[in-house]
DNA sequence: CGATCTTTGTTGTATATACAAGTTGTGGGT
DNA sequence: ACCCACAACTTGTATATACAACAAAGATCG
């Protein structure tokens, strides 16, 4: 037996699947029936659903029966990983310059996505990225000043505030919105890039258990840096 | 007992996590001494355990135990969505517009991306996609005509190549890059847009069992089209 | 002291069973 | 023809048990 029951029981079902035996919305047999079609308990057999439910290839409904899970929702995922993690895994030399850390008030823009009053308090911190010491990132981070006072006297030398946010408030969630931006005169100077340059942006949110938690604009040289990802179906 | 006994143990252990108890890397309470703790079988305290582990909390080694996942793996996520779709969501008016349905002889670029020989015989669809009646992607796609022969005979007023392809060759595997670029005479005479815009460009490649499929270059104004993620840590 | 064997603990696979909870179709009664 | 109750089926939760595979620490032996 080197091939777990269960195991064989799944690639039964996902051959069917993509041989069209069993086409879109299709029922699947019942955790009973393939237990008595492959000689194994009501509980083997239910794994292999269960499991292939938990990819997305099947989608079940309490007294009712198994499904094969519409194919359209298989669409692709991108993983974002910190900067410093993906430069280090490359080979790069990762280096970071603090800028500003700043405490301001929120305007529309920042209070919306922070979802707190306009005029509140915020902590601003302006971190340039760099690989190989040429510029890649820069990030432009807000934090609710009420939500972590801390936050402004931290030594962003020795730690990132990725990695400081993830200690202190670990995430229950987040959005982000990438699109691509002609730089101003302000990034283009920080990011030592000319003019009319594209860049890539990333505005992402984050959540943890006390509400939002901070929200940051990254912009990148769209000659420097790119956003990969890799996904596996199966 | 309204809500399930795995549930609860799950909930005790996030709770440890996130108050610090249980550091990164920590042991975990192994299946039996959750199951004598919470008075339930090890099956149950088992469940819980796999459960996390399959979300990235934890980590498991037969023979070990069970350990607090590393933290930086918990990386946020972004779902790729057929453009169709995001449109119709966003309650658009999704119109596409075939521009050309050529086969050519593969180039470097091409060649490399489709894993096949350079001169190979390649389709190259060329689709304007339009939310409104305005370009918001031009979508270039290459396809090996060894694999789908039948790839150039397609109606694509009636189907997306991205409907069709997920028909005849439904997807096992996908990688992408995405970049900010700023767009040629070329496109930006179909996509509408001034010289010097900043566009987003998506290069995609698809597999399926038999090898790479298509490889897609996905080009959109950075003022019309963005990609938007949202994704919840549990 | 060092290498090897053994013991113990842990996770992985598999089964048999029981009851709960929800869906669906069937049949009976009005 | 319509509504309702019921039976049959399906998935969800939970338990008790058995054995296999593997890891790490400790005991034994040369």
């Amino acid at each position: 037996m080197t091939t777990p029951k269960f195991t064989q029981i799944k690639d039964h079902i996902r051959g069917q699947i993509e041989s069209g035996v069993l086409p879109e919305l299709a029922r699947v047999a019942s955790e009973n029936e393939l237990a008595d079609q492959f000689q194994v308990s009501r509980m083997t057999a239910r794994r292999a659903l269960q499991e292939l439910t938990e990819e997305g290839v099947l989608s079940r409904a309490k007294g009712a029966g198994t499904f094969v899970a519409s194919f359209k929702s298989q669409s692709s995922v991108l993983q974002i990983r910190s900067i410093k993690d993906e430069i280090n895994e490359n080979g790069g030399d990762y280096s970071a310059q603090l800028l500003q850390l700043t405490s301001l008030e929120a305007s529309e823009e920042i209070a919306k996505n922070l979802q707190i009053a306009i005029g509140s308090n915020v902590f601003q911190s302006l971190i340039l990225h760099k690989n190989n010491g040429l510029p890649v990132q820069l990030e432009q981070r807000f934090v609710d000043a009420d939500l972590l006072p801390e936050y402004g006297e931290q030594d962003f030398h020795r730690i990132t505030p990725h990695e400081y946010l993830s200690k202190v408030a670990p995430l229950t969630e987040a959005s982000q919105e990438i699109s691509a931006v002609v730089a101003n005169n302000e990034i283009c100077e920080y990011l030592q890039t000319s003019e009319h340059n594209a860049c890539l942006q990333i505005k992402r949110r984050t959540w943890s258990r006390a509400g939002v938690v901070s929200f940051a604009i990254l912009t990148s040289p769209g000659d420097r840096y790119r956003l990969g990802g890799h996904s596996v179906f199966n």
